[in-house]
DNA sequence: ACGCTAGTACACTGATCTGTGAAGTCGGCC
DNA sequence: GGCCGACTTCACAGATCAGTGTACTAGCGT
């Protein structure tokens, strides 16, 4: 349902770009498509023929968003001198320097706040990336030979959400808290298994 | 900001109930004053004369909200029988009775996640419900004797809101993960200090 | 009889919302 | 030359947005 972000015509480009700092800044529902096109210096008829709907235009936003954020967790892990069970914890280091950059929280969750609406494309978006990272958490605990790697990925992922969300209302190392605590969860199975 | 849930006129206390659930169902920019006041059977009038503004009448929704959730958390504080290292996951137990009933998430974090104006009157209401969880894990934890109460909290609290996070968007049982894996970092402190 | 509170009825403002229709411009490609 | 894709301009639809003004009614306590 969303468009593929990487082929784009150039005013595309610029509506995307213009739509997602204003989504994650404002809120989606908040924006709307007058807005994106004079920010992006573009007629709302060119949006309109590029996205086709606002709605897809959001879901392409939250694709672009998943691909970066992969790219950032896949970097993250393919840094030197990681042992198998640093990789594990390897997400929580790429959040750390993801949210220094976006104060905002997380767009998935924040999209999926506002729209409840369960045959919305962007839904769809929002779920394969928490998915994603579940089956990641799973795999990297599994290839670091911990025993039951799949509830271990199910509380990581909790806390990995919870560190996102509290990070951004709280002041305080919410993501400093969640890393700490998943190196201590990991350990504990390290022992044990 | 917010008004008293607990004073409330007949025609108010309608419009907030009804408020609550659109909400909460729609999300808050998606509903309109005009569907609120149909729906709890009561004139734009009435709604404005009692709350001011659609920002106040927010505010007391949370408020209200709140109200209710911790009053939902000393309850499961009250059961007899728990030792002090179960009161510290207490709150885990009562966040599983609540998302029976409440299937879209928190509230709080879904708000927050809409009004990114930091002059909202919602905002403070919800940065105080988690300040508040946050709190109440550090005093558990140091009424049960546990080293370290104010990181452990701040860890507990991560763990909190990524459960209602993620138990609102992927099947499975996120809460009991996080309440597990609660226990597991309590357990480890608990033998350390 | 008086005033107070709660609420109704309803029209109305001005702005904003998503989305469409029709016509025209521009450059590149075959 | 001919065509096509990208984009512009502008008007417009129909709905909804938060919020207000005015005039009215019903009940209650004093």
């Amino acid at each position: 349902m969303p468009l593929d972000p990487q082929t784009l015509t150039p005013g595309a480009r610029r509506i995307l770009d213009a739509a997602a700092a204003l989504f994650y800044e404002l809120g989606i529902t908040a924006v709307g498509v007058d807005l994106i096109a004079e920010r992006s210096g573009v007629t709302k008829r060119t949006l309109y023929d590029r996205f086709g709907s606002k709605d897809v235009l959001v879901a392409t936003y939250l694709a672009e968003r998943d691909q970066r954020w992969r790219a950032e967790v896949t970097a993250a892990l393919e840094r030197p001198g990681l042992s198998a069970l640093d990789r594990v914890t390897a997400p929580f280091d790429a959040l750390a320097a993801w949210t220094a950059q976006h104060s905002r929280g997380c767009a998935f969750i924040n999209a999926l706040a506002e729209l409840p609406d369960g045959g919305h494309p962007a839904r769809e978006v929002a779920a394969d990336e928490k998915r994603w990272l579940l089956a990641l958490f799973e795999r990297l605990a599994a290839e670091a030979g911990l025993a039951d790697a799949a509830p271990l990925a199910g509380e990581l992922l909790c806390l990995h959400e919870g560190a996102l969300v509290v990070g951004s209302v709280l002041p305080g190392d919410a993501i400093g808290d969640a890393g700490r605590a998943a190196r201590a969860l990991i350990a504990a199975r390290a022992w044990s298994g």
